[in-house]
RNA sequence: GUGGCCAUAGCUCAACGGCAGAGCGCCUCCCUGUGGAGGAGGAUGUUGUGGGUUCAAAUCCCAUUGGCCACCCCA
């Protein structure tokens, strides 16, 4: 038999991950709620037909498509714009809009795995369909600031706004008109932090465009200004409580997708350089595009996997939390814990102490072999980080009392158990 | 999808055709009511998996699974 292995770009999340991942997406759930995103949930599968609809032959090829036992064409969720243009299709008339929806799912691409690029990830966007002003722009925005907040990674945090229009418009005026032609400009740009003018000028002109015209696209996207419509977009923003100099207006941001018709935007840290944490823009065609009614829609994406990554890699919560959601651990003394005396006389109360604590919604736990001696006992606390240990003993039993000890402090005292309560709660 | 690097003890790695090792961790004891330190002792493996070459394979070759990196792509 083979070693037992995940399959390939598929991970586990032992409990120390997965409290990462629960701190995260918590205060990603808090905050949609409290911007008045409201939470949508679809299936992980859908018809292959559904999935492939739209976008360009090459994504094909990285979305899992497969038959089910009926024969049905069917696949996993490749992101959540598919499946939610699939929703408002489908109940179109019974959606009031503006309609803001949260989502918050795994989603699947069969690309080849690397560091921050799984096959298996969590996708979680935000996204306001049928409003076409620019205050739904800046309510996105500013949701999105709110959480980062909350995360503790605004000190390094900009918004990184550019617009499909000064693009196209400025394409247009040096008479690139053909659409493949300024969508390939658009990718190539995307590129233009990661690798560099020079070669996004390289990359261009191998796709046949001039020399000169390119220089003058760069030269006119850098003296170029937010239109109208960006500009009130930031202002409402600004009133929304982003502060003014992490709004960054980016002439040469793109994006790389083609669907975008307005605002594009990208959120960066400056720590770990690790890209954006986030994206997205305004994409008023598309959900029209997928068979639903004409709907405009603005929202954006955080990226899950890199924001637990960067939280892990600057230690803002390792510090934050304990290993363990525990908080006391019941131990008995080692005496009276013999295999001949079994149950211990000291059960009685040590166990009715772990009720009285859980039932103070304190977590806690008692350590289950009874043949370890204290030293063991508390080297388990010790490790998991659980901050108390409560110890009962004869003395204890006889005084009706416990002695509590603090992990951290390495002090001790022995007091009732109705008082263990305030001390372990509000600490 | 294309190209490259890698997989050895729980972890980090060494050995690069000739008996599979070190550090850290782990277990026991010094310590029968006190955890991060110290001292003494101890255990640890079908070298990711399957085949091939060879007197002999962790080492060379092929396949396969998984990890990492660049490209591609990134809704």
């Amino acid at each position: 038999m083979e070693k037992a292995q995940t399959l390939k770009g598929f991970r586990d999340f032992g409990p120390s991950q997965m409290r990462v991942r629960n701190f995260v997406s918590q205060i990603f759930r808090t905050t949609f709620e409290i911007f008045g995103f409201e939470p949508l949930e679809t299936p992980s599968l859908e018809y292959a037909k559904t999935l492939l609809a739209k976008y360009s032959t090459d994504t094909d090829k990285e979305t899992y498509i497969f038959k089910d036992l009926g024969e049905r064409d069917i696949g996993l969720i490749y992101d959540l714009t598919v499946p939610t243009a699939r929703y408002l299709a489908e109940n179109s008339g019974k959606i009031r809009y503006p309609f803001r929806r949260s989502q918050m799912q795994r989603c699947y691409r069969a690309e080849k795995p690397q560091k921050g690029r799984y096959r298996e990830f969590m996708q979680c966007d935000i996204d306001i369909f049928g409003e076409k002003g620019p205050l739904a722009d800046a309510e996105v925005l500013s949701c999105a600031w709110e959480i980062v907040k909350k995360l503790g990674l605004d000190g390094g945090f900009s918004f990184k706004i550019g617009s499909r229009e000064v693009l196209y418009n400025l394409l247009s005026d040096l008479d690139v008109t053909d659409c493949e032609k300024q969508m390939q400009v658009a990718r190539s740009l995307d590129k233009l932090d990661k690798i560099g003018q020079d070669a996004v000028l390289e990359d261009l002109s191998k796709n046949g465009l001039q020399i000169g015209l390119i220089k003058q696209i760069f030269a006119n996207l850098t003296n170029s200004s937010p239109t109208e419509n960006l500009k009130a977009i930031m202002d409402y923003a600004i009133l929304l409580g982003i502060p003014k100099e992490k709004l960054v207006f980016s002439p040469t941001l793109s994006r790389g997708a083609d669907y975008y018709t307005g605002m594009v935007v990208e959120g960066v840290v400056a720590e770990p350089k690790i890209g954006s944490v986030l994206g997205g823009g305004r994409y008023d065609n598309l959900i029209k595009s997928f068979g639903g009614q004409d709907t405009p829609a603005t929202g954006l994406s955080f990226g899950f996997e890199r924001i637990c990554d960067v939280i892990l890699e600057l230690g803002l919560f390792a510090n934050a939390l304990p290993n363990t959601t525990t908080r006391a651990l019941v131990i008995l003394a080692s005496p009276f814990i013999s295999p001949q005396s079994s149950p211990s006389p000291l059960f009685p109360y040590a166990l009715k102490a772990l009720s009285y604590l859980r039932k103070s919604d304190i977590p806690s736990e008692i350590y289950l072999n009874q043949k370890a001696d204290i030293a063991k006992q508390l080297k388990y606390a010790s490790e998991k980080q659980i901050p108390y240990a409560v110890i009962i003993g004869p003395d204890e039993v006889a005084n009706n009392t416990v002695t509590i000890k603090d992990l951290g402090k390495r002090s001790q005292k022995t007091i009732s158990l109705k008082e263990v309560f305030p001390l372990i709660k509000f600490n």
